[in-house]
RNA sequence: UCCACAGUAGCUCAAUGGUAGAGCAUCCGGCUGUUAACCGGAGGGUUGUAGGUUCGAGUCCUACCUGUGGAGCCA
């Protein structure tokens, strides 16, 4: 077969007519006795492969049979544009060459339950529901990262070891650091977002998460990834316009490059085209209005659940906007609104059809003093934030920004039921492995 | 941590307290256009574990184990 033009099943369409060598694995064969299907799997598609007694070598027909389910091989063979083909294409079968037999392939292309197939990750995501998956996530990234990369926005990674916790309320992972005592993963990359924002102006940063709690609700991942960007000279307002213009670039944006893996996924995507802005803005106290209407009793102060936050979200034909919380319920360095001083210049997010919160995010609080006394308000150990306190020490100015959660926002444009399929490998508080 | 539900063939699931079954997968046979192909046949079980009730338990009771998703927490 040395030679031969080898190519991928995605871009069969420009070889027709043509004979071409696929590499890749077996997805499913069927055979009406002197006719044999093939086919074919190559990580960019899947193409029927169609061979009849006598139009190939007998060596090569009776390959057939020893070929199992995800075994590795080669077809040799002349591509041909067929209406009957679901994607378009046949190849016409002249050579099979056998790289490796799949002995009992445990995925079969019929059903199985969530234990099963999250034991199997490895090998469940060859399948086509889950490559459609990690193509919205990987498209989706690129359009996070064209985002801020257009806008003039500089990477600013943060690091993943940390002193101490960013935000001093959810438990993390621990770790000994040599003769430097305990070390943390990072559960929000947003402190160190605020001293790149006050080198560079504008920056993001972008990276995995880490949080021990634990949850256990299709919503949760004990590790995730979050984009975070943050922007000096910017008050809340100017970060609500920033998220609404960010979530309709990357909305639309996948949405026209995934089409086809939507398709796939069977998700109806009528409210995801109404991702645009303006996104509607309410106050935590019209949304308390809102779930009173529904006769839901909420008392203020608390922090919307899981259903509360169905219910608000569901008044809206797109992502909604809830600003302005009770500033007991939200982290210490978020700004108190100068108007009324119990609630913080907090943002919340929350995506349609129940995928609730997928950003969280505030204007800074800019003054020394006031972080001083919400640093011991908290109990928080001051030393470890003394580089923190800095930022407001040397030239401090109002800024603002948030974090999104990439799986729940993959979950979302998918219409999945749980974001353990929107990561190639998910950690959960039961499941390190595979 | 708390609450609820579940655990039967490799997989997905049935089975009034009374002989453990089906579809798929696997193996054998048939079929020249199949699309989760179809048709015929075969093999495949310590019913999560340990006790208990009963003439008799997959089924009822207790404890434990494992899983699921909900609360809390959050993206």
């Amino acid at each position: 077969m040395e030679g031969m033009g080898r190519v991928y099943i995605e871009e069969l369409g420009k070889h027709v007519g043509e004979e071409v060598e696929l590499r890749g694995w077996l997805y499913n064969k069927r055979s009406s006795g002197k006719i044999r299907f093939l086919l074919l799997r190559d990580g960019t598609g899947i193409v029927q492969g169609v061979m009849a007694k006598g139009g190939v070598s007998d060596e090569a027909f009776a390959k057939f049979d020893e070929l199992t389910q995800e075994s590795a091989f080669a077809l040799k063979g002349k591509v041909r544009k067929d209406d009957r083909a679901p994607g378009g294409f046949e190849l016409e079968v002249t050579d099979v060459r056998i790289y490796a037999i799949a002995t009992d392939y445990p995925i079969t292309p019929k059903e199985h339950g969530v234990e099963f197939l999250a034991d199997r990750r490895h090998l469940w995501l060859r399948s086509s529901r889950q490559h459609a998956v990690m193509r919205v996530r990987h498209r989706l990234i690129k359009a996070i990262r064209d985002f801020y990369d257009n806008r003039g926005f500089v990477l600013i990674d943060s690091p993943i070891l940390t002193p101490a916790a960013c935000e001093g309320t959810t438990t993390l992972f621990e770790t000994d650091y040599f003769d430097l005592g305990k070390a943390y993963l990072t559960q929000s990359g947003q402190l160190y977002a605020e001293a790149g924002a006050m080198a560079f102006g504008k920056v993001y940063c972008f990276g995995p998460t880490f949080r021990a709690e634990k949850s256990k609700t299709r919503r949760h991942l004990t590790e995730f990834w979050m984009v975070e960007p943050e922007v000096a000279f910017a008050d809340l307002n100017d970060n609500m316009e920033l998220a609404e213009e960010f979530l309709e670039y990357i909305v639309q944006t996948v949405l026209r490059e995934r089409g086809e893996e939507l398709k796939v996924l069977e998700r109806n995507t009528t409210l995801l085209q109404n991702v645009k802005k303006p996104l509607p803005r309410i106050s935590y106290d019209e949304a308390i209005e809102i779930l009173r209407k529904k006769g839901v009793q909420f008392e203020w102060g608390n922090d919307f659940g899981g259903t509360d936050e169905t219910i608000i979200s569901e008044q809206f034909d797109r992502p909604v906007m809830v600003h302005r919380y009770p500033a007991q319920i939200k982290a210490f360095y978020m700004k108190r609104d100068p108007q009324n001083p119990n609630v913080a210049l907090a943002l919340d997010v929350l995506a349609p059809e129940g995928y609730g919160e997928i950003i969280g995010g505030s204007q800074r609080e800019d003054n020394l003093d006031a972080l001083l006394g919400r640093i011991k308000q908290h109990n928080l150990p001051q030393e470890a934030f003394e580089w923190y306190l800095d930022l407001r020490r040397y030239g401090t100015v109002p800024h603002s920004g948030f974090g999104l959660g990439l799986e729940r926002t993959v979950g979302w444009i998918c219409g999945l039921d749980h974001v353990r399929e929107t990561v190639p490998f998910p950690r959960m508080i039961y499941r390190l492995t595979p």
